[in-house]
RNA sequence: GCGCCCGUAGCUCAACUGGAUAGAGCAUCGGCCUUCUAAGCCGAGGGUUGAAGGUUCGAGUCCUUCCGGGCGCGCCA
């Protein structure tokens, strides 16, 4: 049951009973507890627009809710201007609870099913993983985890990099080592490393630097040997990166790699269609396509070069070979493309290319969700290349150890294997926490004890909140299921705590709106602190019966609510920690 | 030069897309562990929302100009 689209529906149709047709009643969660728990603000504008007093018309309004189904469970108050405070009564939210608490969806409903391709994490698999991939994949991630539970059917796209030139050197590195007689498996241990060294030797051996470039053009024209080495490399690269997606709860599999490579045999026959469509110019012996929403200072058409002028496929001809595969043969309803801000241009460019050529019809939602760029504390551009790079093993790493540190001071009791796993899962928790809970379009500052810090905004405190749960139904020894006692919310803290639990599906659905998995940690910290407050001054256990297991049931339904939204994140709980 | 994103407390970020006195966390200061886990709770200080105009009942949010930052603009991905 969504609350406040219940709400808005009811207001709307009010004021469009009245003769205010096309006014949203804008209804929302109260700014302020004063002000109740919800407030229509959308009266104002509809006067506006009528040209008539809005108080009155907020008079009016009331006095006809007052007549309708609403009337029993709602208070309503006009204020200021001409806002509705609305509060509901506590035999409706405690009615309201009682559902939520029978349903194993915790009162969200399904969606009608559609199915949404979501392109995440996308990793180059020339380097190892490094901190500015969490973003993509870590939000990416929750978004497959909300539209599942909605019900869609999602397909998982992992659009690794696995062609072009800088495989060159790697393969000859490869090669080199092999002729060698060193073991490549070893040597492919630290992908950085090897990385590194094969980047080293391309700058100051000027004959392995040619070698590179031949190995290029051999792995373009199909040189078997060459091949060979290719597809060894990707299979180790693929392999850690999986061990990172394994550590970091990431639900992505081997099986939803499709790497770039994969498109190869479809660029020549798109690009064939592209210039049948009369879409191709040659430009400076390059094949390009000019699209008139692209132009830059006096009417300048930006290109977008689908073919070099030495006849390489630019990354350019593989999105669009992908975008027709997901667009015809996978006929998906929308795509989402969880990538850095700065390729906005590209992507739109594709979009439109995808478009115009017949691959993405009118029906089918092709989006950039876009995020910003990592930056040092300096504010200045993470650099990747300068050793300025943080491997998110590396990250992961720290996180556990000190997770792990931390549970040894807390709860030296238990034993060696809990506290590595709950190190891992509070620890692990922390940095995903991190990443999510500051879903901003904006570049942001990574800082190393920001990311690690267990205490305030952050996964473990969520967690922590759960545990507390866990703990004292530990103690009282019963089954939440076996609890009957009708809910009673007498005190503030449990009418607060109450009122949040039950707009978990409203905010389930804003965070669907623009796939800001930050909605959902604001409100999962909101419920925990809650919550916390709750714990503080409503003592359980000591409470008399009745009291008592109204108590332990909203300490059940918040528990439930936790997990599963943490859950959603991609963040696990524990019994303990 | 053209285009996109952005500027909110000392720091990291919110503000449900135009609503009421701009909120959290960290850090600082003061209280709270013989009572369900103190990774916690309660309280205090901290703001000309980069600047100036404009739109209106009402602006952090919308429009204009300026200042400052990041990024993108023909053969890297």
């Amino acid at each position: 049951m969504n609350l406040k689209k219940q709400l808005d529906t009811e207001f709307e149709r009010t004021l469009t009973a009245l003769g205010h047709t096309d006014a949203p009643a804008v209804v929302k969660q109260a700014s302020k507890a004063e002000f109740g728990h919800y407030q229509v603000n959308g009266i104002m504008g509809a006067a506006k627009k009528a040209r008539t007093n809005p108080r009155e018309l907020a008079e009016k309004v009331v006095e006809q809710v007052q007549q309708g189904d609403l009337s029993n469970i709602l208070t309503m108050e006009i204020a200021g201007p001409g806002f509705i405070n609305l509060s509901l009564n506590q035999a409706f939210l405690s009615a309201e609870l009682e559902t939520m608490i029978g349903d194993d969806r915790l009162g969200v409903a399904t969606s009608q099913p559609e199915k949404i391709l979501i392109d995440y994490s996308s990793p180059n698999l020339a380097k190892e993983m490094h901190i500015g991939h969490l973003r993509s994949t870590a939000i990416g991630d929750a978004a497959v985890r909300l539209l599942e539970f909605l019900g869609h059917d999602v397909v998982r796209a992992n659009h690794v990099g696995d062609w072009g030139a800088q495989f060159g050197s790697l393969l000859a590195y490869m090669d080199k080592l092999d002729a060698e007689g060193a073991q490549l498996a070893t040597e492919l241990k630290d992908l950085e490393i090897f990385y590194q060294s094969a980047s080293a030797l391309f700058k100051s051996d000027e004959a392995f630097a040619a070698t590179a470039r031949e190995f290029v053009v051999k792995l373009q024209s199909g040189d078997e040997k060459c091949l060979d080495l290719w597809s060894r490399f990707i299979e180790e690269s693929i392999k850690h990166c999986q061990a990172i997606y394994d550590l970091l709860d990431i639900s992505l599999t081997p099986g939803d790699v499709k790497a770039e490579s994969a498109y190869n045999n479809m660029l020549e026959g798109t690009l064939s269609e592209l210039d049948e469509k009369g879409l191709i110019t040659i430009s400076e012996g390059a094949r390009c396509v000019f699209l008139d929403e692209f132009v830059g200072k006096d009417g300048d058409p930006i290109p977008a070069i689908v073919q070099k002028s030495d006849g390489g496929y630019p990354y350019m001809a593989t999105d669009i070979a992908a975008a027709k595969y997901r667009g015809q043969d996978l006929k998906v309803n929308q795509a989402l493309y969880f990538v850095d801000g700065r390729q906005a241009l590209h992507l739109n460019q594709l979009y439109a290319i995808a478009r115009k050529a017949g691959y993405i019809t009118e029906e089918q939602n092709f989006v950039h969700v876009p995020f910003g760029t990592i930056l040092n504390k300096e504010g200045r551009p993470f650099k990747t290349r300068d050793g300025g790079a943080v491997k998110l093993a590396d990250v992961a790493e720290e996180a556990i150890n000190r997770a792990l540190t931390l549970i040894g001071d807390k709860n030296p009791d238990l034993t060696n294997d809990e506290k590595q796993n709950i190190a891992r899962i509070v620890g692990i928790g922390a940095i995903k926490y991190a990443e999510l809970s500051k879903n901003r379009t904006t570049d942001y500052i990574f800082d190393w004890d920001t990311m690690l810090s267990f205490e305030g905004n952050t996964a473990p405190y969520l967690q922590y909140a759960y545990t507390r749960i866990k703990s004292i139904f530990r103690r009282a020894d019963v089954d939440p299921a076996n609890l009957k006692q009708a809910i009673m919310l007498n005190q503030t803290a449990e009418v607060s705590l109450a009122l949040k639990l039950l707009q978990y599906p409203e905010t389930l659905e804003s965070v669907t709106e623009d796939y800001q998995a930050n909605i959902l940690c604001n409100y999962l910290f909101e419920l925990s602190q809650l919550f916390m407050s709750f714990y503080e001054s409503c003592p359980v256990l000591k409470a008399t019966d009745e009291i008592r297991d109204s108590r332990l049931r909203l300490c059940d339904l918040s528990a439930r609510t936790l997990r599963h939204g943490l859950g959603l994140l991609g963040i696990q709980t524990v019994e303990q920690m």
